[in-house]
DNA sequence: CAATTTAGTTCAGCATACTGAAATATCCAC
DNA sequence: GTGGATATTTCAGTATGCTGAACTAAATTG
């Protein structure tokens, strides 16, 4: 999956780190360029190149926001980051359809909990990090 | 499943890179850095710096080659790498616990096949890459 | 045992992406 | 309106990791 994940980064031309604004952006329908830098860790000088790049990509697009013309409204381009995972997207429904209904439950559930419990460790890693003697 | 990928990373002062190399040291038992920089797609150069911080972070270790003695042979260190993910193990093991064993064998089903098809939707990608207009 | 090949490391040069600070534009309070 | 706060970009400086080439050591060939 990480492979998997590398290899559209590489094929787009956007980093790891740009994938996961991209999701930050996608999840939240829209955000402004300190939202995402806050959301990401990042200060806001590295935020401009992370859109640049996503734009580049012609993943997100950048508009102005009618209310605070300060601001700018970043959103994904639908369909575009679909387009890259049509592959896939074709192939996982293809193996879904050879479970039974119930079969297909019983793995969106596992699947469902595996989620948590990788967001979980994941949190517990990342505080680990910010606190006790430092690795490095 | 990513995002916990990248908090291990920085959780063990390691690139994403070495974290590939060490799955290839650990799915082949022990490799010769040579062999690495083939598997990985560096030069041996960059190979060098990947294993310092694989040993550094105490997942690896340099051995002689008893039989060729230019050569070194590079081994996971046994249960280094399984600590890291100790909790994940954990709770991944108490999540398969509340299936029953019908329920655990389509879940290892689907994973299989879920890893055949990212391995190939990667292979794709990455073939894509190499051989039309060149994209960035 | 000399000449060539192979394994790995070291090092300089280069590319990339981040931080922090300065600059620009806009909003808001008085 | 004027003054201060806020949003984003630009830019110089820095860190990291890669490539390619030179170097050392050991194996192989004749």
């Amino acid at each position: 999956m990480v492979a998997f994940h590398e290899a559209v980064g590489a094929s787009l031309g956007v980093t790891a780190v740009d994938q996961r604004a991209l999701a930050v952006i996608m999840g939240a329908g829209s955000v402004s360029a300190g939202e995402l830098a806050r959301e990401i860790g990042l200060t806001p000088g590295a935020v401009t190149g992370v859109v640049d790049r996503l734009v580049r990509a012609g993943l997100a697009r950048r508009e102005p926001d009618l209310e605070d013309r300060r601001r700018l409204v970043i959103t994904a381009v639908p369909g575009a980051f679909g387009d890259t995972f049509a592959g896939l997207s074709k192939a996982m429904a293809e193996l879904t359809d050879r479970y039974t209904p119930a079969e297909q439950a019983v793995i969106a559930d596992w699947v469902a909990n595996t989620i948590g419990v990788l967001r979980e460790q994941t949190r517990i890693l990342t505080e680990e990090r910010a606190s006790p003697p430092s690795r490095r």
